[in-house]
DNA sequence: GCCAACGTTGGC
DNA sequence: GCCAACGTTGGC
């Protein structure tokens, strides 16, 4: 199984609104980057992901697992891009802060770190378990 | 609110 | 196919 995170600025679309949403989950619409696009391409049902709030709180805030592989984006007719379907699976006791993973020697490497502009990203299996553990998120 | 970084677009 | 210009994102 393989672990990404994805960003979402929480006016436009919060961890609430995705918790909202249920068991039936929602499409993690309007992603207009390639690369972003590619790494949805690559997840499979079940595979786990940070569900991260950007701007002013900075924060991984939970987790959702992907619920429905790639499809054409419903909100646009443009057929370059596709996206998945999500669902929250369950919320982070503590969230962890930009400045926690910035703070960690373990998530040096981290895309988040690297390129914060990419709003679909990859996560190694020793972040994840750091970042959950930092988070207080028992699986 | 500012601005740096990045991706995309379009003229040549 | 290159690269300058532009728009957007997101940390600070």
């Amino acid at each position: 199984m393989a672990y990404w995170l994805f960003k979402s600025e929480p006016n436009t679309w919060s961890w609430d609104d995705q918790v909202a949403k249920g068991e039936a989950g929602e499409e993690w619409d309007g992603v207009r980057n390639y690369q972003a696009r590619n790494h949805m391409r690559e997840m499979k049902m079940g595979d786990k992901g940070f569900f991260y709030h950007s701007m002013k709180e900075k924060s991984v805030v939970g987790v959702v697992e992907v619920c429905a592989e790639i499809h054409p984006d419903s909100t646009t007719e443009d057929d370059r891009w596709e996206c998945v379907d999500i669902k929250a699976v369950g919320p982070f006791p503590t969230p962890v802060s930009l400045i926690d993973i910035k703070g960690d020697p373990r998530l040096s490497e981290m895309v988040l770190v690297k390129n914060s502009r990419l709003s679909v990203q990859p996560v190694t299996e020793e972040e994840w378990t750091a970042i959950c553990q930092m988070g207080g998120y028992k699986g």
